[in-house]
RNA sequence: GCUCGAGUGGUGGAAUUGGUAGACACGCAAGACUUAAAAUCUUGUGUCCAUUAGGACGUGCGGGUUCAAGUCCCGCCUCGAGUACCA
């Protein structure tokens, strides 16, 4: 009988199926193994050959794993809501449900032919109401929580609510974007909008505005991915960074755990490393920079402004308290402090009654003091001011009385105009500070200039007037660039000049204050300080823009180019001078401190993940707003199902799909409406690996029990694109549901292995411009080609067939060809992405349907290693498949009859199957499976060679090869009289060294390293005994040319080197 | 730009800890079988020199460490992936 593979995989698929074989026990005596693979999406196009890559080493592995006894929990499903089903609804008004439900359908179908080991009762979907159920019911668990950093852990918003009850908010530490301090009275005191308000500074997922790339003729918001030199990819539109009001992810509170989780887990070193870099965890300080008004040239007297900030900063504890009671409009009019009155800056003063109030400083008798005084007076009683006095103590001690003065005194004097003039108010504006971080404190005195994002929010309000022409037209071009290619685009150096100045916090020297594309608003403050000295970029902004560059390096030459290294020491850096940076860096934070005007600081680059999309296909939010304040539905309602809608697009005024849904079209509508967007792809993807150790559980999503037992995902299969997303946002999740005490353990994969892209191969023809005829690959540069793709399945060993060609669209139908001398057509190649526009897909239905699962699996881990990209071309193929074909002629005679002989084996196939056993097991340990493939085909070959029928040899063969070949091994494994479906729970050779032990060894021997010829000797020989074979034997003489040696290398068991 | 990864025959790749570079397979060539073709089997196949024997060179490029480098170190080049709303 011949290899049937068609009728013995079809046989075997059914039996899996209806005997479920690969159904995990959720309690099992052996150990628990979970091997998973990422999510797909079940895109329109199907299966290509490059998805089943990861799913075939994950389940070979699945069933090694089996047949090495442990209890293996192997799941599939889809992650269903995403962007290319609304795309196609959108083009053609088809719900996306359907459309994901045809396409899940032909995945399966696809699935099912590859002979995986899944165990299909644990499929779930995330656009199924049963599964988003539990995501809407996670996103509720975050938003009723915070962050306790002092237990570093995520803790229940009620707990908070009590601390804020009894002792404000001043005393706790927590992940929040809340400034303002308030204390027990004050919260009490809040109405439920503010107390909201304040919450949600606090909550795990928050509403905030974040910018987005806004397209408005689409109405939509655009990944950067669909954007292309700033339109948008779709229609070309123009696109515009817009503030919106969104749901975000406090993802940021975990960023110094999602780091340290790094250490815990066996991923590659490039994926962890990728996420370093991700988090970006910086140390450094934050450093605050007064900015200095445009204005304040008008007043004459510098010194005195500079001298009201001074004191309006570092107020005694009479003016504090007292500025406390007047701020504000306290008494019903509106008092300024430190304010500059001719030449005079009073303390305290209400211009539209001209009062002024003056705190009496303690002048120990001096005479100047006194003398200065009496003419302040005079001089303001000249202008038509009252001046009440008053102690420091009298302040302190008394307030209550004190404000009753200064009120009598206010109701006794009449309105009056005031000097706008004199207003010291409008001159310096509030007090404006611009706060960087910096990693390089050390460099402090190096600041040339300041940068700020073009968005900042100081931007108009430091603009003079003289710039504000050229800073809009600045900030409009920046607007219309993604985040991306501010960041890519070095080469054009482009900023622009606000008018501003800065206050250099130590030296007081005036520095420019500059916007420039490449600072990004929505990075740490918004705003960088320029060391040109000491960073390319900032050196290269300086000499662009002719700006000053000061060396603060000690014999460091900058002319050419800035000095990045953190060596050397300092120079023209003040109370830092000749420091080593790592000194001075300390210092340099020290004083900042000491100084108010910086504090050492750790950030991340890691930013909020926002969780809104403004899309119709996803996850709709368990969330509803009364008077514009959002709320929460009740457990017991959920899921929200997604509503019916007219149109997967935004409404007219640009709101999200969802705004369409008729208030009925809503299964649970509560107050004024429902939330109008979805959650983004990765809502659902955060946590199916939980789901799938408890897919039925209809109270909870995953019970503690049968978390407890699966625990961790043993090896985890996927592309490296999710590096960052997904990966990241998984641990996120796994670590908050671990706090909250749902699960056990703090990292949700254990072992990663990215798989590889596969990469199509392209074949073109070349059509002659002047004739149109299709030119023939060799002899293509006679003519003036264009280059066309043409369709794989048309080419057969880059021969184009030319009937099928011709057939293939219309407008090739009357095509001619100028051919090779040899009458073929052969067409060019090139290796590109697998897609559907370059006619290159290969799906794995028709090579299944040609040669076989088991072909197909054993042809894709032999490619090549799991990780590495590889170009996807059939060549290989036959190869494989003669291997398979091999392996059942050595069950099978000569005319096809099941023949083998039981009785003892012989010396060399136990050697050739104990050497087998031992590298498939070591390549599978170490997830090689092309190797694997390869040390099959050796010993199939050695055994053929052998002739080897033998009953015992072969039925370990079987078991060898079933994880890779699963179908033809089982069809064997009966032949062999064994029960049919046992296979897959077989147990695994094992390994015996003793028959692998030879007598002899060929050493190669070297000589300078290079091998030249090999001495068979005996393998238990000593090193010195060794030496002297080599020596003694007459090919040594040829490469000792009657020199002696003068060093000898012996490795026993591997090489001999003679150094001569 | 930044971050990460990869470059080995005509092709996919092997070489696990620094120890025989090119296993295994494809392709190609020659031969056997055949009227012929296909299929199958056998042999050869890194490049260059040489009739042979044999020799020189050889793992993207340039240096270095070592008895010994595809493997380690330094500096480049090329290609691929990610870069926060594709999933």
């Amino acid at each position: 009988m011949e290899y049937n593979f068609q009728d013995i995989e079809s046989k075997w698929r059914q039996h899996w199926a209806e005997n479920k074989t690969f159904r995990a026990a959720d309690s099992s005596d052996k150990p628990k193994y979970y091997g998973l693979d990422m999510f797909p999406y079940p895109s329109g196009a199907g299966l290509h050959v490059g998805h089943p890559l990861g799913y075939i080493a994950s389940d070979i592995y699945a069933r090694f794993k089996r047949l090495k006894g442990f209890n293996v929990l192997h799941p599939m499903g889809y992650d269903s809501f995403g962007l290319p089903a609304e795309q196609y609804a959108i083009q053609t008004g088809q719900h996306p449900a359907i459309t994901t439900e045809k396409n899940l359908a032909r995945y399966r179908e696809q699935l099912d032919k590859i002979g995986f080991s899944f165990d299909w009762d644990r499929e779930v979907q995330t656009s199924s109401p049963d599964y988003y159920k539990w995501t809407q019911w996670i996103f509720k668990q975050l938003y009723n929580s915070w962050y306790n950093v002092d237990a570093d852990k995520a803790d229940d918003i009620s707990n908070l609510e009590v601390v804020f009850e009894n002792e404000g908010n001043a005393t706790v530490k927590a992940e929040t974007s809340q400034i303002d301090i308030f204390t027990a009275a004050e919260w009490n005191a809040f109405d439920e909008a503010t107390q909201q308000k304040i919450l949600m500074n606090y909550r795990l997922t928050y509403l905030a505005d974040s910018m987005v790339n806004w397209c408005p003729a689409l109405g939509t918001v655009l990944a950067n991915d669909e954007i292309k030199d700033g339109v948008s990819e779709r229609g070309g539109h123009p696109v515009v960074q817009k503030l919106m009001r969104q749901w975000s992810m406090r993802i940021t509170a975990y960023s110094e755990r999602l780091l340290n989780g790094l250490e815990t887990i066996d991923w590659s070193d490039s994926i962890k490393e990728q996420q370093r870099n991700w988090i970006g965890k910086s140390v450094g300080a934050a450093v605050k920079f007064k900015v200095q008004s445009p204005r304040i040239g008008t007043v004459q007297d510098e010194k005195l402004v500079e001298q009201a900030k001074e004191m309006r900063a570092n107020p005694t504890d009479a003016e504090a308290a007292l500025w406390t009671e007047l701020k504000g409009k306290k008494l019903g009019i509106k008092f300024r402090k430190q304010h500059l009155i001719t030449d005079f800056i009073v303390d305290f003063v209400c211009l539209s009654k001209k009062l002024i109030v003056e705190i009496e400083k303690d002048h120990h008798g001096n005479e100047e003091s006194i003398a200065k005084e009496k003419i302040q007076t005079k001089t303001l009683e000249d202008l038509g001011y009252k001046i009440i006095r008053l102690s420091d103590e009298e302040v302190v001690a008394h307030t209550e009385q004190v404000l009753k003065s200064i009120s009598d005194a206010l109701k006794s004097l009449p309105n009056q105009e005031e000097e706008s003039n004199t207003n010291l108010e409008e001159i310096i504006g509030e007090e404006q500070f611009i706060e960087v971080f910096t990693t390089r404190p050390d460099t402090i005195f190096g600041v040339n200039f300041l940068v700020l994002a073009p968005e900042h929010a100081l931007v108009a309000e430091i603009t003079t007037d003289d710039q504000k022409e050229a800073v809009a037209a600045y900030q409009k071009q920046a607007s219309l660039k993604t985040e991306r290619d501010r960041q890519a685009d070095v080469k054009n150096i482009t900023g622009q000049f606000t008018g501003a100045y800065a206050l250099h916090p130590f030296t007081g020297e005036k520095v420019q204050i500059w916007i420039g594309d490449y600072v990004l608003a929505g990075y740490g403050t918004g705003a960088v300080m320029a060391v040109p000295a000491g960073d390319q970029r900032d050196w290269d902004f300086a000499k662009h823009f002719d700006i000053e560059i000061l060396n603060i390096f000690e014999g460091v030459d900058i002319s050419e180019a800035a000095y990045a290294e953190k060596e050397g020491k300092m120079n023209n850096s003040g109370f830092l001078d000749g420091l080593s940076v790592r000194k001075a860096m300390k210092l340099a934070i020290y004083e900042m401190e000491k100084k108010g005007i910086g504090t050492g600081k750790t950030t991340y680059r890691l930013r909020d993940a926002v969780f809104s999309r403004q899309r119709y296909w996803g996850e709709p939010f368990p969330v509803y707003y009364k008077n514009d304040l959002p709320y929460l539905i009740e457990d017991d309602q959920l899921p929200v199902t997604l509503p019916e809608v007219d149109a997967y697009l935004p409404t007219e005024d640009g709101e999200p799909p969802l705004a369409r849904a008729e208030k009925d079209a809503w299964n649970v509508f509560e107050g004024d409406r429902m939330e109008y967007n979805t959650m983004p792809g990765w809502a659902g993807s955060s946590w199916y690996f939980l789901r799938y150790m408890d897919p039925h559980n209809e109270t909870e999503f995953v019970s503690k029990e049968k978390a407890d037992y699966w625990n961790q995902v043993d090896l985890y299969i996927g592309g490296s694109e999710h590096a960052t997303g997904h990966l990241l946002y998984s641990r996120f999740w796994t670590k908050f549901l671990k706090d909250k005490g749902f699960i056990s353990f703090d990292e949700p994969f254990k072992k990663l292995i990215n798989q590889g892209m596969i990469l199509g191969r392209s074949s073109f023809v070349y059509r002659d411009k002047d004739s149109g005829k299709f030119v023939s690959f060799g002899k293509r540069k006679e003519y003036k080609t264009a280059r066309l793709h043409a369709d794989i399945s048309l080419v057969d060993n880059d021969k184009l067939d030319l009937e099928g060609f011709k057939n293939w669209l219309p407008e090739y139908a009357n095509a001619e060809f100028i051919l090779e001398d040899d009458g073929t057509y052969i067409c060019g190649s090139e290796v590109e992405k697998m897609s559907k526009s370059k006619y290159n897909v290969q799906t794995p239905d028709e090579l299944v349907e040609k040669f076989g699962a088991d072909t197909l699996r054993c042809y894709e881990m032999f490619l090549g290693p799991l990780e590495q990209a590889k170009p996807w071309d059939t060549k290989g193929i036959n190869g494989v498949h003669n291997f398979l074909r091999k392996f059942w002629r050595l069950f099978h005679d000569a005319e096809g009859n099941f023949a083998i002989e039981a009785g003892e084996a012989d010396k060399k196939a136990l050697k050739t199957l104990h050497k087998t056993i031992k590298k498939i097991e070591d390549d599978l340990n170490r997830f090689s499976f092309n190797t694997g493939v390869s040390n099959f085909m050796i010993a199939v070959n050695e055994l053929g060679e052998q002739n080897c029928n033998n009953k015992a040899i072969l039925s370990d063969l079987v078991v060898l090869i079933s994880p890779y070949a699963p179908h033809i091994c089982e069809e064997l494994w009966t032949k062999l009289g064994n029960e049919a479906g046992t296979l897959s729970y077989a147990e695994f050779p094992v390994f015996n060294p003793d028959f692998l032990v030879e007598a002899n060894y060929a050493y190669p021997v070297s000589f300078n390293g290079k091998m030249r010829f090999k001495l068979e000797l005996p393998t238990n020989m000593p090193k010195d005994e060794v030496e002297k074979a080599v020596l003694a034997d007459e090919q040594s003489q040829k490469w000792l040319e009657g020199k002696a040696p003068k060093k000898m290398i012996v490795v026993p068991g591997k090489i001999v080197n003679v150094v001569v």
